[in-house]
DNA sequence: ATTAGTTCATACTCGCCGGGTATGGCGTTT
DNA sequence: AAACGCCATACCCGGCGAGTATGAACTAAT
């Protein structure tokens, strides 16, 4: 059965054109090189060498095969270090689930950050909705997702990413626009647009939930599926929105924002949901980066 | 040290994901099998497989290796294969010499057999004079070599490929050129362009020799290179040129190729050179497919 | 709960084969 | 003729790959 070691010592044979130069460069001796060497030709089934007084040649066979073998003691060299990277998370592939409004800042401040790192991973992003990305956790599909207002699952962990405060976005004709900050008290009477609806707890039921807080229930008059499409409709006067601040970085013509003043300011998580069990070196690697990432911006779990 | 071995096993247990079944599939028990994991486990220095009671599953660095893991497999199995094929003269490349006229008839015929028959073996071709050729084959730099009237050298074999007529070619304006056929003698006193000047026995030395046979001494007015340039000349008049039938496959505007009668027409050969010891399988079945052409065509070594 | 049936790991033996030393054959060099 | 270089052969030893038997861990079924 051919070998490595095979095509190892032929390699070293047919670079030295000498089979007791080889043996000692492979520090072995030399019968026994010679012996595997005619074991190769015996395989191939033909002559690989013509021996000369000097010392050894090619045939036709030989040169052949000194050019494929070198490929495949490189290739199987590069198959073990490769393996190692990739137990040490340092290669492979990384698959992202993000969602609308977090693909604006925070999520390719942190996924740039991996990237430096680790310049081998290949960093693949996926849109999907908070369900879709817990079926898709599950199904190893993705390694990581990132969202808001997570529930809590058995098989799941998250950890905050960030926290973003409100904003509201109203049309320039709004007479609220003008001011320099808002409650949400101020909105009581106001026409709101919210997003999204699915998936609970969402971004929609927090904002009717703040509402209820500060004494109002909130007039809806569209519930739209992200925060894009809702900035949109404030632009064409539907009404106002509120925002996690992230979204400001959709400039939209028509469209002014402006921050809510409550203290502490009512604030909205984005977080990093990954599998409990998930043994990925990758994963591993990626959370090592996260924290560095919390600890540098000083984020904590609790709002 | 890693083996072929190694990969081979490990490719079956990823392939199966299960070590029983790969032990199955590669003919040997079951403890074998898992020693040689174990062991490739360790050389890499990470877990490859994560073991359950249902099999086993692949963790990123054996997904990793994996995939190396067959380009490995595969690459070593096509090196045995072509080095096989290159010993039977399958596989490889064929540098030829090859010189002006021989180019336009005879050579691609007998490279266009060898093609047909070996299409996987590269066939490079070098225009080179008769001496040029003769120092290339002696460094292996081609190995077979195209010419005509080729002297006998100690080292090297030569090979009659093809025998042709001579014939004349002139200027529409000379009064010959109404002829149907003309004689050697037909050309005494007429202005001979002739060619080439280098390398002894040449084809100018051959015409000049056939010329004092039929009792003239040859006027030469113009000695040049090659035959595309003397035909040339003569289209601008400068005298008559006697060439080899295949040169008609250059076709010059005024210039009009006339048979010699001679009987038996004066004959030139097209011979291939090789060096005598060269063991290429390549040359040999070359040479095996020139045989072949040989009998097909009638051709002997006499003229 | 017990049993039967998976799966992979461990313990031990056997025999092949890779690698060692010693030596021989052959041609070149001095 | 002697010395040298190179490769091949003869022979021995020990490691390791492969085999059998068995264990350990877990699941599924009765």
């Amino acid at each position: 059965m051919l070998e490595l070691r095979h095509l190892k010592y032929f390699a070293a044979v047919a670079r030295e054109r000498n089979i007791g130069r080889a043996a000692l460069a492979l520090n072995i001796s030399q019968p026994p090189l010679t012996r595997q060497i005619q074991q190769l030709e015996e395989l191939i089934g033909a002559p690989l060498f013509i021996r000369s007084v000097k010392g050894v040649e090619l045939t036709a066979a030989g040169e052949a095969l000194y050019a494929d073998a070198r490929a495949v003691l490189s290739l199987a060299d590069l198959a073990v270090e490769r393996a190692r990277r990739a137990a040490h998370g340092q290669l492979g592939r990384l698959d992202v689930g993000i969602f609308g409004t977090g693909m604006f800042d925070i999520v390719p401040r942190v996924l740039l950050k991996f990237r430096n790192v680790f310049p081998d991973v290949e960093i693949a992003m996926h849109t999907m909705t908070k369900t879709e990305q817990v079926e898709a956790l599950r199904q190893r599909r993705i390694t990581i997702g990132f969202n808001r207002l997570v529930p809590k699952y058995p098989d799941i962990k998250s950890r905050v990413v960030m926290w973003e405060r409100l904003i509201v976005g109203l049309p320039r004709s709004n007479p609220l626009a003008a001011r320099e900050a808002l409650s949400i008290a101020d909105l009581a009477g106001q026409p709101l647009v919210l997003f999204p609806s699915t998936g609970h707890p969402n971004f929609s039921d927090f904002v009717a939930h703040q509402c209820r807080e500060h004494g109002f229930i909130p007039q809806v008059v569209q519930e739209v599926g992200d925060a894009v499409t809702g900035v949109a409709l404030v632009a064409s006067g539907f009404g106002v929105c509120i925002v996690p601040e992230s979204a400001t970085h959709f400039k939209a013509s028509g469209v002014v924002y402006v921050p809510l003043k409550e203290s502490p300011p009512t604030m909205l998580d984005v977080s990093c949901l990954y599998l409990q069990d998930d043994p990925s070196p990758i994963l591993r690697e990626f959370l090592r980066i996260l924290e560095e990432f919390r600890t540098e911006n000083g984020v904590t779990d609790d709002a």
